[in-house]
DNA sequence: ATAACTGTAATTATTTTTGTTACAGTACAA
DNA sequence: TTGTACTGTAACAAAAATAATTACAGTTAT
């Protein structure tokens, strides 16, 4: 998976919870993740296609969390972000005469999906709520 | 974590397990891989340095698992090839004058080492012996 | 109308990952 | 003792993935 995505992500849902109900614009975001705004702006552009931010344009607009922080999860978030899988399921091409090679991307991704699973039960207990009591 | 390494390191012992008691040659497992030999002495190296595969030099030399496939774990794999952490470990450089950017990659850290403790558990589960069964 | 925003495409720069070449060192075997 | 078949690594090159930048059209408050 893609992991500066996943701190950019976090950073900006932790930032949107200290300011609810403002609408808070992606140049003051960035300013805080040390980025440049139009990555903010995609990540923000990915982050509102799973509804877990809803935007609004022109003028005094800006961003903030589609729902109450307690009802966003990490697991969320890591799936929000991901595009590849984990482990880099499939990414080879063995060679397909050899009986190994064969069938070594098809073992590999019932051991990621079981592996990912796993993760994904052990973020899906954190609350974005949760995560930015930390830190008071 | 880098998702392609941990597919050829499991790919290596994979095929060393079929051929176990034999040197194998990198020459060899590039084949079924399809990649540089190179790489797979790098991969081997640092297999060998984490105790997972030992090597002979010179004419007939070659590597072989250097415990049995019962008692090599998934987890060891990942662990042998992780360099970076899972989900990008303090990657950013957050402006430390905002009070959320100050802090956020040590909340980031212990999310994350949450996170592997869990994954490594579910790779702590399969051993290379088994995972070599599903191939028959 | 203007100012302050978002949304997104297109381009470039940077970094990371992967592949390649090259060659020294080792061990077996004739 | 010399050739052959390997490993081990460094150094470099190529390719791919990420991130940054520029640019500008569209939206909304005032």
């Amino acid at each position: 998976m893609n992991s500066g995505r996943f701190a950019i992500s976090v950073h900006i849902l932790t930032l949107l919870t200290f300011s609810e109900e403002e609408w808070t614009s992606s140049e003051y975001l960035a300013g805080s993740i040390n980025i440049n705004p139009v990555l903010v702006r995609k990540e923000l552009s990915n982050l509102r296609e799973r509804g877990l931010v809803s935007s609004k344009e022109g003028k005094s607009g800006g961003s903030k969390l589609a729902r109450n922080a307690e009802k966003i999860f990490m697991s969320e978030v890591y799936e929000a972000v991901k595009q590849k899988d984990l482990l880099g399921k499939g990414i080879n091409s063995p060679n397909p005469d050899c009986p190994v090679g064969r069938k070594i991307n098809d073992h590999l991704d019932s051991l990621y999906d079981e592996a990912e699973k796993t993760l994904l039960t052990s973020l899906g207990k954190v609350s974005l709520a949760e995560f930015c009591r930390k830190f008071d």
